[in-house]
DNA sequence: TTGTACGCGTTATCAT
DNA sequence: ATGATAACGCGTACAA
């Protein structure tokens, strides 16, 4: 019924509590008679260690950093926000976790952010990586010190994290390419344009060349335009995709990989009325991008639902901080939302 | 920096430690005065009990029961492994998670199986209860006792649970419909086919008003054919949708609610090659389906997410039975795949 | 090499 | 109505 205890192990072993404990955490100096019988003991009586009393035993705390880019993206915003309501929510595990920001522009202004993280002295850092590729020197110290590193939404080298909690960015393009196909059946003629913030972005240009493998092979009736960068920027997007509907009247599709979407709800929404609306598909669930479900402007949107990824995070640093085996790390499968299928809004919680 | 603990605030206040214990556990007896300067005091130091000791102090673990219903139904089968998997994981933290199966068919058999999860002493008990919606008295009792009991999958009046953890099954519908309509284009004729397990069910019922709901407001040039009922058996499916695809050789479209998918690939891949291929959704990704989506003869797989269903049901049950708030329970997102987004298969890992 | 005993923050019991 | 204190299971400093 109760479960056995360290104690109990020693006992039945047959020896004292520190030597058993010397067996399970291996510092050594262990006769190798004592050892085998401790073993024997853990296996007959079932023993498993009790994290929760060491770590009261140890007064200790989890101190876990989230390191995020400034600015003004919505899908950051969110994902700040989701911090901060998570980091409440744990105060009674003992668990805490800050928020930090850096500038992408900046050179340097990450390996001050990791400095600082180090010198808080957190067990863990997960950080949106995104353009950020020359954090890799800065990020494998980290680790070498012991500090558990994660990469969130864009992925990194494996030297540099430990793990990756994120989406498939290449399946998220092919899905996005079979979601158009989709709306082009029994070979029915079109051209797709994708639209991508920058492709020097890892997650942007995994999304594209996914896009195309998979309309390639898959749906070759369907043409792919010549992609258009947009930087973030709404009113880049506004412009831009506004030049190629004109340009190409025959543009029946759009792929969206992220960034600048409230430009193309409104460019979407100013459209003649007699000309057919392309087929959308967009990233991350946000104000605007519901608007553009929800008008009617959007057929579907992938979103890599922030929420799963910092509570992911905080369990997986969780576990290796506590060096237990932190299981197999699938990418998260995007939610894909459509008009129908929208979440409610749901205000922030107040503290 | 160390979280303030309850002696710090009995000091702050200026009270004996029992003191303060009692007016935060609200265990009476206290004058009016002390009580307000406890209060005042966990105000100022921020105080957060921690759960952790007090666990420990009165070695508490925690005991949870899945009622699953019993069969070999592919998604059935997979809660069942996500548990035991589970269970495993958690033994460090002092968490059981007890499996219990229920024979849907056999009359009582559902009260036996509560009132054995009540004298095994669970705190919380989470249950699939499509098609048992006689338990709900023996729910609101053990509910009385104190525990705490969570609908999983399908779920029954709000008197009988605490909180349903699931997809909300109309939108899942509605999204079905939205998918089926994207291969309608530009109001191309078609017919589609429901295919449900049986409707007194009440998630495949929800599904199926959903879907009939979006497919009639939104996509009208798509009529919707008579509905077929299968009752879980591929036999039945395959039979009787390769009859209704004689019959109607305008069908289109196929959104099969869920159950005896094996026999919808069967008949599918049966198919004369002439004819052209319908759109076909359908629920929850087990082997049959993902064959479907890899052979090309399914579109799309709506998925429940069952691990995260188990996930979530722990993590609830656990805050709920520490008395904690438990945030607001909104509905899992399905995952939807297609066959571009198809997680590698996973065997189950060993002890 | 091995063993003993204290402290971690809380609950519960037994005084005052 | 309030206060003191022994558990709980573990890590660890210290003794043998």
């Amino acid at each position: 019924m109760k479960a056995p205890t360290l104690t109990d192990v020693a006992r039945h072993a047959g020896v004292s509590y520190a030597t058993a404990d010397r067996v399970i955490n291996g510092r050594g100096k262990v006769a190798q008679k004592s050892t085998a019988k401790v073993l024997q003991a853990i296996e007959d009586l079932g023993y498993v260690r009790n994290v929760a009393a060491a770590n009261l035993s140890q007064s200790r705390v989890y101190r876990f950093a989230f390191v995020l880019p400034k600015g003004v993206n919505a899908f950051i915003q969110k994902m700040r926000a989701l911090v901060s309501e998570m980091s409440a929510r744990l105060a009674a595990d003992r668990i805490t976790a800050h928020l930090y920001e850096v500038d992408r522009f900046v050179p340097g202004a990450l390996a001050k952010v990791l400095e600082q993280v180090r010198a808080d002295g957190h067990d863990g850092v997960a950080l949106v990586a995104s353009g950020l590729a020359d954090a890799v020197p800065a990020l494998e110290a980290l680790r070498a010190e012991g500090m558990v590193v994660l990469t969130l939404v864009s992925d990194l080298p494996e030297t540099a994290r430990a793990h990756y909690v994120g989406i498939d960015n290449r399946a998220a393009g092919r899905t996005a390419a079979r979601m158009i196909g989709l709306a082009h059946p029994d070979g029915r003629l079109g051209r797709a344009l994708p639209v991508v913030a920058g492709l020097e972005a890892q997650d942007h240009s995994d999304r594209f060349e996914g896009f195309c493998e998979t309309m390639a092979q898959q749906f070759p009736h369907v043409a792919i335009a010549r992609e258009i960068e947009v930087q973030d920027r709404p009113d880049l997007m506004e412009r831009h995709v506004a030049e190629a509907l004109d340009h190409a009247p025959d543009i029946t599709a759009i792929y969206n990989t992220g960034g600048g979407k409230s430009g193309l709800v409104r460019c979407l929404a100013r459209l003649p009325a007699n000309r057919p609306r392309p087929v959308v598909v967009a990233h991350d669930l946000v104000p605007s991008s519901r608007e553009g479900l929800l008008r009617g402007l959007f057929d579907v949107v992938l979103d890599q639902r922030p929420d799963e990824e910092v509570a992911r995070a905080l369990s997986i640093m969780r576990r290796a901080s506590d060096k237990l085996p932190v299981p197999p790390v699938e990418p998260i499968v995007p939610a894909i939302y459509v008009r129908e299928n929208l979440p409610p809004v749901r205000q922030a919680q107040q503290a």
